[in-house]
DNA sequence: AATAGTATTGCAAATGTTTTCATAAATTCG
DNA sequence: CGAATTTATGAAAACATTTGCAATACTATT
């Protein structure tokens, strides 16, 4: 009971307080059987007695990993994004590392900002959403060769590694859905595209799927709605009040979808035999609201957890293998889309 | 275009390539005033060329700041806690600090352990939800002399600076509102308390209101659901089906809310006319829902936001004074409450 | 009992910075 | 113009570790 408050508890403090020199309650930690068992005791109980707490800082100057892996997303404040970073999380935890989290809030600049940042902590790993990115922020992995990863978008042709659904195929089975119920005449409310591919794919693809069949959207029909499920209200309320109404709403995301759903009721349509709703991702409590809420899912969770495995697989390997991995989306029926009733 | 690529890019190769010694490199980072403009320029010009990034580990080594706070919430993936991380994030980045990110799911064993290995990362200083947390973490925020901070809950007795709001005040207004519209049949519907300050303070305070008003919860109106819009619905299903059903039900949170919410119409309960409901929190996308959500705004954003600005400032702080800040609970009315028809 | 081998430990160099101190150059002033 | 400041730079020590190498102590083998 000497040394307890004066001054640093080191690895030399240790040393001392065991009577061993500091190489030796180092390898304690980083060899353990390269030491005997009686004098690993002895250090661990200096280390209890001492409270010493090992310093990541110090280990990572010597070109041992930091244990922290970077992750950038849009915004932590969605329903959707919260659970994929939950499930990263969670999954990087378990392979000993830290998340440093920050959001750009749609500014691919602020991404790379964000990124610079991570890489002055020497993270041993920057993971961001979705696959496209500033020139510099390209470029800045490159050259620093820090392993990367893109979330939530898959692509076939990704120059990073990726986790992620297809957003495409996502927007071209919501839109078949609603041409299989014999919608012919359909509204769209979407977020802003700009810097956010993931809307930007589903979009392209469902003005694709409805090319085909030789539909066209009228402009009154197509809205842009931020991500929130009040503004998504109004847009719908706005859309929903033009004199030719759409026979069933496509929704770039199920926060938007949620919103449209409030506005039709709340101008008294009966959702889904006035108005069918269709959603993109499956967002925890879309299968709550009344009805149930007809969407794509993407697995967020599966995403986030997968992407967590496989990455630090990747950067603890000693020969690293690129990856692309595409994680099914799913059609899940509900309550608030049906057969069309106009013939 | 000589060494680029080849080894290592750290401060002595900037100082060779401009011509400078190291010593100068890092005043130009660190007291640009001492540095002359021109030295200064070939520096910045040699920084460019060669990529380079500071290396925030060895400055850590020096006694200087890590740059980083960690923050370890009951769970990432709740609208309520994604907000207060947002603002939070956002809060602590503008003061140039990074966010270390960690969940223990309601364990306040797994908490130590979080707390622990930030500070194996030598965080700048640790916020932690709520004002209960294990003996152990206590002691390890004394012993180690961590800057740490509690959020979310307002006390005026706890032992870490807090900034939060008070739950015990949330649940009494919770409880007069309903009372003030002559409800006095209550249901009360609400997560587990153990090991979760806010749902232990909030219904101790909704038990001790009623009883002033003479009034007591049937255990059959009482029930337990977890942080989760289905499970809630269930629990509230359960709970309505019963023979004597009351007029009102009081949530813990603004997620039980609204299960009990779309549980009552998909028993064709008109609420507010057969069934009041009020929550607390106020989160994102209750005043969206059909009705809107009447209920005790706690002010996640705000809270999150000044406990970035006044941590950050703790911490860098020569003479830390601490500090408790109480952040406003307000009561929100909408239309999911209504005065009772029982008389 | 001597030798070879193995298990355990310590020494010292290295990691990438920051900072104190010392020195040199430039500026001011009487 | 020389002394006294002031400004700009560099050398070297310090920070908390890890690890290659060397030294020592032990075991097993003949």
């Amino acid at each position: 009971m000497s040394n307890f408050q004066k001054g640093k508890v080191d690895i030399v403090a240790v040393a001392k307080a065991a009577k061993v020199s500091p190489s030796t309650v180092s390898r304690t930690f980083n060899h353990p059987n390269l030491v005997s068992p009686a004098t690993r005791k002895k250090i661990n109980r200096a280390v209890q007695r001492l409270g010493y707490i090992r310093n990541r800082a110090a280990q990572t100057m010597h070109g041992k990993r930091s244990g922290t892996i970077g992750l950038v997303v849009p915004t932590i404040n969605h329903a959707i994004f919260a659970e994929v970073i939950q499930a990263f999380s969670d999954s990087i935890d378990k392979a000993g590392f830290s998340l440093l989290l920050a959001s750009h809030g749609y500014d691919l600049d602020r991404e790379y900002a964000m990124v610079r940042k991570f890489l002055e902590h020497r993270v041993d790993g920057v993971a961001l959403v979705g696959l496209e990115h500033s020139d510099a922020t390209a470029r800045l992995i490159e050259q620093q060769k820090i392993p990367a990863l893109a979330i939530w978008n898959y692509s076939e042709d990704s120059i990073l590694p990726c986790v992620g659904a297809d957003n495409r195929l996502a927007g071209r089975l919501a839109t078949e859905h609603l041409l299989a119920l014999g919608h012919r005449d359909i509204g769209l409310i979407f977020p802003q595209t700009n810097g956010n591919d993931r809307a930007q794919h589903r979009i392209s693809a469902v003005h694709a799927a409805l090319n085909e069949m030789g539909i066209s959207v009228p402009s009154e029909h197509e809205s842009e709605a931020p991500y929130s499920v009040s503004q998504a209200k109004q847009a719908a309320l706005t859309l929903l009040a033009k004199h030719s109404r759409p026979t069933a709403l496509l929704c770039g995301n199920d926060v938007i979808a949620q919103g449209a759903l409030f506005a039709a009721q709340s101008l008294g349509l009966k959702v889904p035999d006035d108005l069918s709703i269709i959603g993109i991702g499956d967002f925890k409590g879309s299968a709550d609201v009344e009805p149930g809420l007809t969407t794509i899912r993407i697995p967020a969770e599966t995403i986030g957890k997968l992407a967590g495995e496989r990455f630090t697989d990747y950067i603890t390997s000693d020969d690293p293998k690129p990856f692309r991995i595409c994680c099914e989306v799913e059609r899940i029926v509900r309550g608030t889309t049906s057969p069309s009733t106009v013939h």
